[in-house]
RNA sequence: GUCCCCGUAGCUCAGUUGGAUAGAGCACCAGAUUCCUAAUCUGGGGGCCAGUGGUUCGAAUCCACUCGGGGACGCCA
C-alpha cells in the first residue's frame, strides 16, 4: 500500500468530479498533478499541486480552485483537515489514528513492504562487471558489479523478472595475449629458465597455477606443436581459469550472474550469428556501403579512407554512422555486439539495461541505436555509466599500476574492509559521479560510517525485540508477525511526536522504492535507510532523557506492545532496504 | 572540431523527475548518558545552486550560449 499513489487516486476522482460539474474542462492536462510530502513536515502529511496546474485550464485563480479541492478533500475519512498555502498548494493532514495502519501494512507482510509492481513481470537483463577474463577482478571492477547487482535486487522487488549477465570478452586479441602469457608460465612449470615477462605480456603471478595445470594437463606435448596448434588450446584453458578466478571474486562480494555469455560463440561458424545479425538490420533498411569521413582529433596512424559496410545509426539519434567491418574482413567489435543485443531481444529481452565503465560513454548512443533498430523499436535499453573509484589510504591517493605492483584487487579490498561496508560505500554516491573511497573511513566504526550507522539501527531494533521479554514473555522477532498481541494491538497510543514522524517516514518506503526503480538509481534506497536510521537513534536518544518515552513500559503492557510493533515495523523495513543493497543486517553487533 | 557526464556550504555529496524559507554528513563551536547498546543524540554559525539569457503561476532541476573539470571520438575491447 502506498500512501501517495492512494492520494493520487483521490485527488485525480476529485478532478473528475470537477470536470463533471463544469469547473475544469475536459481536456485539461492532468499529467503534472502530483502528490507528494511536503519539503517541510510541518506544512502537513501530504500535499498536491492539484489547483496550480490546473489554473490556468479552469481559468481560476489558483487558490480559488484549491478551496473547491479542499472541500472534497475533507470528505476523505482519514483525512484530519487541508489548508491551502502559498501560491496554491493543498496541505493535508492526516487523522493522528490513521499512522498506526503503517505499521500494519508493514506487519502483515514484512518482506513484501513496499514491493512494487512497476514491472509487471516482464522479462529484464540487466548485463554487468564484464570485465575481460584476463586476470583477478580489480578495485575499478568493484563499484560496476555491486551496482549492477543491486540494482538487480531492485528491480526484481520492483515486479521484473531480473536475469543477470556477464558478457565474457573472449574474443579478441586481448586473449591471445593471455594465452602467450599462460604458455610462459607452462614453460616454468616445466623447468625452463623464461627470464623477465616480455613487455606486452601479462606478468601477474596469478598466471603461475595456470601454468603448472596446464603443465599437469599436457605434460610436454605443447611444446612439440606450433603456436597455431596449441594456441586454441591454452586460450581455452587460460579463459576459464581466469573465469573461475572472476566468479570467486564475485561471490565474495555476494554476486552471482545467472547467465555467462561468450563473445567468442558469435563468431563461431564464421560469425553466423553476426552476419543474421546484420542481414536483419539489411532487411530493415539500416545497413548501406559507404565511406566515413575520418575521425577528429588525433587521426590514428593506419587510417585509411576505403568504402565499408556501415550501420546507419545517425536515423536512430547516433552521431555517425558505424562500422561493422574491419579492413581485414572481420566484424568490429560493435557487430558482435549489435549481434549480442539482439540475441538478448530474441530471448524475450524487451528491458535491457547495460552497466558500462566510464570511458565507454560514447558508445552509449550506438547501442541504443542499435537495439532500437533490431527490435523495431519495440525494446529499450538503459545505459548506466558507472565512475571511477578513487582509492584512499589516510586521505593519500593509492596510485595503482600493475608494474609498480602496487595494484589493489577486488579481493585485497573485501579482505580488507569486509563485503557490507564495499557495498554500501559504493552504493551511497550516485553512480554518475566520482567516488572516494578511504579504508579509514570506510572500516571505521562510528556514526561517521553510513554503514555502521544503518546496522547499527537494525542491531538496536533487535536487541529492543530481545529485552521485551521480560514485559512479553515469549515473543521473538521471527515469530513476531504472527503474536496475537502484536497483531492486535491497537496502536492507538502511538502519540507521541518522534514516533508518529518515524511512521510517516515508513510511509514513504514504497514511493522509494517505485522512484528509485524506475529511474534505476539505487543510492536512494541507501540514503533512505539512512534517514530512517537517524530518526530512529534520535527517538531511541529521546528516551534517555525522557524514560516515559523508551519502547519498554515494565508496567504497561498495552503501550509497550504498541511500541514494539512500531519497532518492529522499522525492523522490518531496514532489512528489506538492505536486502535490496545486498548488505546484512545484523541481528546484534558489539 | 563534434558528442556525453559533471559544476550545490571550507570538504564529501543529496535534492522526491518543475514546487513553498535549497538539505545531510565531515570539519568547527556549545551541550546531553546513574545507560531499553554513547558504535548514540541535541543546538549553533556557514550558500551568487559556475555565469548569462529564455520557457511559466514557479527553475538547483527543462532549453540556448559562455566559462571551468573529466571522458569519448573507424578497424581497443
Amino acid at each position: 500500500m502506498d500512501l501517495f499513489v492512494t492520494f493520487q487516486d483521490h485527488v485525480s476522482k476529485i478532478i473528475d468530479d470537477l470536470v463533471a460539474t463544469g469547473v475544469v474542462p475536459k481536456d485539461a492536462a492532468r499529467k503534472g498533478v502530483i502528490v507528494e510530502p511536503p519539503r517541510d513536515a510541518a506544512h502537513g502529511d501530504l500535499s498536491t499541486n492539484a489547483a496550480m496546474v490546473l489554473s490556468k485550464p479552469a481559468q481560476k485563480k489558483p487558490r480559488d480552485l484549491a478551496d473547491l479541492i479542499v472541500a472534497k478533500l475533507e470528505d476523505i475519512d482519514i483525512v484530519h483537515s487541508a489548508q491551502v498555502a502559498g501560491p496554491g498548494f493543498i496541505n493535508i493532514h492526516l487523522e493522528q489514528s490513521f499512522w498506526p495502519s503503517i505499521i500494519h501494512s508493514v506487519l502483515d507482510d514484512p518482506e513484501n513492504f513496499g514491493r512494487a509492481n512497476i514491472g509487471n513481470g516482464e522479462k529484464l537483463n540487466i548485463e554487468y562487471v564484464s570485465a575481460n577474463p584476463t586476470g583477478p577482478m580489480h578495485v575499478g571492477h568493484c563499484r560496476g558489479a555491486v551496482f549492477g547487482d543491486a540494482l538487480a535486487r531492485l528491480l526484481e522487488f520492483a515486479g521484473f523478472d531480473v536475469t543477470r549477465e556477464y558478457y565474457i570478452n573472449d574474443a579478441g586479441a586481448q586473449v591471445d595475449v593471455l594465452a602467450k602469457s599462460a604458455f610462459l608460465r607452462y614453460q616454468e612449470a616445466l623447468g625452463k629458465d623464461i627470464g623477465d615477462i616480455p613487455e606486452g605480456y601479462y606478468p601477474g603471478e596469478y598466471l603461475i597455477p595456470l601454468g603448472a595445470q596446464l603443465q599437469e594437463k599436457y605434460g610436454q606435448d605443447l611444446l612439440t606443436m606450433e603456436e597455431a596448434e596449441w594456441l586454441p588450446l591454452v586460450k581455452k584453458e587460460s579463459i576459464e581459469a581466469m573465469m573461475a578466478l572472476i566468479r570467486n571474486d564475485l561471490a565474495a562480494l555476494n554476486i552471482q550472474h545467472e547467465v555467462f555469455f561468450s563473445e567468442k560463440s558469435l563468431h563461431n561458424n564464421d560469425g553466423a550469428m553476426i552476419a543474421s545479425a546484420i542481414e536483419s538490420l539489411e532487411s530493415g533498411g539500416h545497413i548501406y556501403q559507404g565511406r566515413l569521413d575520418p575521425p577528429k582529433g588525433k587521426l590514428p596512424a593506419d587510417w585509411e579512407d576505403r568504402e565499408q559496410t556501415l550501420f546507419r545509426a545517425t536515423d536512430f539519434g547516433d552521431d555517425v554512422d558505424r562500422a561493422l567491418k574491419k579492413s581485414n574482413g572481420s566484424f568490429t567489435y560493435f557487430a558482435a555486439d549489435i549481434a549480442y543485443h539482439k540475441d538478448k531481444y530474441d530471448r524475450g529481452f524487451t528491458h535491457q539495461i547495460d552497466v558500462l565503465g566510464a570511458d565507454h560513454g560514447g558508445y552509449i548512443k550506438r547501442l541504443k541505436a542499435a537495439l532500437k533498430a533490431i527490435s523495431d523499436g519495440k525494446a529499450d535499453l538503459d545505459v548506466k555509466i558507472v565512475q571511477l573509484v578513487k582509492l584512499l589510504r589516510d586521505g593519500k591517493e593509492v596510485k595503482m599500476s600493475k608494474r609498480a605492483g602496487t595494484f589493489v584487487t577486488l579481493r585485497d579490498v573485501v579482505d580488507e574492509v569486509g563485503v557490507d561496508p564495499v557495498r554500501f560505500m559504493m552504493l551511497m554516491r550516485k553512480n554518475d559521479a566520482p567516488l572516494d573511497f578511504d579504508f579509514a573511513k570506510v572500516t571505521d566504526q562510528s556514526k561517521d560510517n553510513p554503514v555502521f550507522y544503518v546496522q547499527y539501527a537494525h542491531a538496536r531494533t533487535h536487541s529492543l525485540l530481545r529485552q521485551v521479554q521480560n514485559v512479553l514473555p515469549g515473543i521473538n522477532s521471527a515469530i513476531l508477525f504472527s503474536d496475537e498481541r502484536v497483531k492486535s494491538a491497537s496502536l492507538q497510543r502511538l502519540v507521541d511526536e518522534g514516533e508518529i514522524t518515524i511512521m510517516r517516514k515508513l510511509a514513504q518506503y514504497p514511493r522509494i522504492v517505485n522512484s528509485a526503480a524506475a529511474s534505476h538509481e539505487p543510492h536512494r534506497i541507501a540514503f533512505y535507510l539512512y534517514e530512517l536510521a537517524n530518526e530512529f537513534h534520535s527517538h531511541w536518544a529521546r528516551g534517555k532523557v525522557a524514560p516515559q518515552l523508551r519502547v519498554i513500559q515494565e508496567d504497561d503492557r498495552e503501550l509497550t506492545t504498541d511500541r514494539i510493533a512500531l519497532v518492529a515495523a522499522i525492523s522490518a523495513t531496514l532489512k528489506s532496504g538492505l536486502m535490496i543493497l545486498g548488505v546484512s543486517a545484523p541481528l546484534e553487533m558489539r
